[in-house]
DNA sequence: TCCAAAGATTGACATCTATCACTTCAATCG
DNA sequence: CGATTGAAGTGATAGATGTCAATCTTTGGA
């Protein structure tokens, strides 16, 4: 019925959308987005109720799917969202 | 920081996110998607190497989370996506 | 040199998830 | 009615996930 052009497509959206699927997550993007520059981390645990550890886990996460780059200065560790990472899924949604 | 506004809409839309975060699961939303029309279940399964009760767990998945809605004629059920149903996700992914 | 602070890693735990074989349910047709 | 067929539900299992407390690492300052 359908040839998988697909394939490789879908695992690469999927695992995008899988790192969007929780709420902290994309609360953490959404944060990122709007601010269009670094964040630091120290100002990212203070708007969920969740452990350092926690958010630290769910930045690896974003990170890991090519969703969010981290860079050190100094003691302090800045995140921003790359760049058309959400490109493809979010052309596919439209 | 920041206040959070976007509680509510981002557990929605992480929702949504989690559910296409699988390739099987996205693979469907695009077929039924393209088809503009509803597509008979008997016609889903041969598409993926995988049992029909799995792809009937994955087409359940969809359904919790609002994005497809089926309807049965006869023996057969057909699954069609919602209108509207990605449009948040969408919208704050562009 | 030693301490304090930011952030990452580890270990543990409970919960959730993807999958299948098996079974059940519902509807059509002899 | 009885048999067949499409699809959903069940039970089991291996693996992933979200969370925290505790620990480790790195950096800057006293």
């Amino acid at each position: 019925m359908y040839p998988d052009v697909e394939r490789d497509q879908a695992v690469r959206m999927a695992e995008v959308a899988r790192a969007l699927g929780d709420p902290v997550r994309l609360q953490l993007v959404d944060v990122l987005r709007k601010h269009a520059g670094k964040v630091c981390v120290c100002e990212l645990v203070p708007l969920f109720d969740l452990s350092q550890p926690t958010v630290s886990h769910h930045l690896k996460v974003l990170r890991r799917a090519g969703i969010v780059g981290s860079a050190r200065e100094g003691l302090w560790a800045y995140y921003y969202v790359i760049p058309d990472a959400l490109k493809e899924l979010s052309a596919w949604l439209s």
